[in-house]
DNA sequence: TTAACTGTACTATGAATCATAGTACACTAC
DNA sequence: GTAGTGTACTATGATTCATAGTACAGTTAA
């Protein structure tokens, strides 16, 4: 399913989490859709089904995704009630990024140009799909 | 100078280094300034020299500052030669977190308010400084 | 030179985290 | 029942984090 690396100092089960939230951010992993159960990823990725039920339970807690025992783990809806929480988080780490960047040395249109492809890319076939 | 959370996850020196980062970044410490001593810091904020020292090393391994055996640590100047690597970084990063944020509704037209108050804040004064 | 300050490099210890292994239980679907 | 789900434990070893202590090299000023 994807590449993990094992002797990153970052955790393993944050890999998972990470690539897992791309995933379902660029809807590769649509709503409601099922996730690999955590036996078999592990076996998949050769890893401990521990750390699987590690990142599981990791986004479950932020909401990307929601688990029924027996059933299986399946991606939550995009627009639910904990998203208030995360935009908060998320708007502060991207102030802080934001003001690195632009330390570093981007300009506000560079910016502005990733910001439009980002929108093409994820945002751009649902913006029209209102009722 | 500043507060740490001893009972975050995050590791202290890691949120040394964001703090310190900051600090540099809105440039309330300027080029060239001088850090406080690896052991004083380490008297204000009760914890331990190895701590700092570890902080220290980080910053200027990501080039931030710079350090002289005998004398002192030192803010290192804005755009130095490793602004390359850390932009490609810093690119990446903002990728992964821009993409998540209009996942969870941010509009593009937000995002650009956010870059235009952190670009008046950071580099308002710096964009008709070239000579 | 001496004293007091800087950064830096070690070793050692205890606590916490990470990943693994193994076991067990509750629920669902067939 | 059987086989598949999620979930909750315990236990172990490796790694990381923060601390403590010691030591050495360079700078600065008396």
């Amino acid at each position: 399913m994807f590449e993990l690396d094992i002797r990153s100092r970052k955790p393993i089960y944050e890999q998972l989490v990470e690539r897992l939230k791309e995933l379902i951010i660029t809807e590769v992993l649509k709503t409601d859709e099922q996730l690999p159960s955590v036996r078999t990823l592990a076996q998949q990725l050769t890893i401990n089904p521990n750390t699987i039920q590690k990142a599981y339970r990791e986004l479950e807690t932020q909401g990307y995704i929601y688990s029924i025992k027996g059933k299986g783990s399946f991606v939550s809806p995009a627009n639910d009630s904990q998203n208030k929480e995360k935009l908060l988080k998320v708007k502060n780490d991207l102030m802080k990024l934001l003001s690195e960047a632009m330390y570093l040395g981007i300009t506000a249109n560079e910016l502005i140009k990733m910001i439009r492809e980002i929108h093409v890319s994820i945002g751009g076939g649902i913006e029209n799909d209102q009722n």
